[in-house]
DNA sequence: CGACACGCTGTGCAACTTGTCCACCCAAGG
DNA sequence: CCTTGGGTGGACAAGTTGCACAGCGTGTCG
């Protein structure tokens, strides 16, 4: 990750569709040079797909949720886990810190829909309590990018390739030279 | 909003950069309606983006965490959204049902690291109390395709064109045969 | 019933982009 | 000094896109 790595995202993130060439010609490198450092970013992992971003809201279910399971001692979180993924309303789930507890996003066609939503979650046995916000608004859309930039000039900006071994040892390179 | 549409939303979730002539191959249809279904999709809002998925953990930032923040009564909404949006750490911020309260997804580089982030996001005067839980492991991955296809069966399936009135006369199919 | 509009199909073409390879240059490290 | 790794600029074939065309079947409407 260096400042062309960032500013690629950026890019890429503002216009995903301009392609490799395009990019290239607006960053002012040459083509392989984008192609090599986007191949690296998707190696690396910080890069997980390029998949389409759908929305709840245009699907018809504009009314997002957050529920707090509290499940029984004892009961594993993995099958509460395999159940709420059962559940196309769920978006999303995590454990949590707390006693056995699991957090949820959940989406409904409705406030009334809710109830319908909440239902099918909770029917699991291993599911003792939960409790239930409802989300108004989005104040802050979800991003990753500004995280990127952060990544760079905040903590040092580890570059890309880890380079600068303090103590490499002469590994007698190559005893049988190439020609 | 049909099964095609489905159908190919599933395929470049899975292999986002197949493009549209591959897409028409395997579903076995003409390129011009891959074309013309994506570009619906588009226009609906149903697709909003292709930007790639960042991941925060690849970053250097495997701590999630999500705080809920009780605003003081008479502060703005808008002032503690604008003061969290500039912390490059937050990833995504909801106003939420209950007295006044937000509910942020931050993320660290460390459990220690947390302390620092929370300690800026909470570094706005209108923020009274907050509460913090660490997200241990993610069960349920971020997803919305499930959704897209319950939107279809589950309830009715609102085709795309409103084409389908109960009485459908016999269409007195080829009265003029072919040859 | 007939006319019409719409969507899907299958085809063709020119222009562009991608994937891949090359030689060359430069900076950093041993 | 040599070696390594990364970036540049150029080239190539192959593939893809954007756009246009006509035909056909179905649902809508007069």
């Amino acid at each position: 990750m260096d400042d062309l790595d960032v500013t690629l995202l950026d890019l890429f993130t503002a216009e995903p569709r301009i392609g490799v060439l395009e990019a290239s010609r607006r960053l002012g490198v040459a083509r392989g040079t984008v192609q090599s450092r986007l191949d690296r970013l998707a190696a690396d992992g910080v890069v997980t797909g390029w998949a389409p971003h759908l929305s709840p809201e245009a699907l018809g279910y504009p009314v997002t949720a957050f529920l707090t399971l509290e499940i029984r001692q004892g009961a594993g979180h993995e099958s509460v886990a395999d159940h709420l993924a059962e559940v196309p309303e769920v978006l999303e789930a995590h454990t949590i810190t707390g006693a056995g507890d699991m957090w949820a996003r959940v989406v409904a066609r409705s406030n009334a829909d809710l109830q319908r939503v909440i239902d099918l979650v909770l029917d699991d046995p291993a599911i003792v309590r939960s409790s239930t916000v409802i989300a108004l608004a989005e104040q802050v859309p979800h991003r990753v990018l500004p995280l990127a930039r952060a990544s760079l000039s905040g903590a040092g900006g580890r570059p890309r390739r880890p380079r600068r071994p303090p103590a490499a040892p002469p590994p007698t390179r190559r005893p049988a030279g190439p020609a």
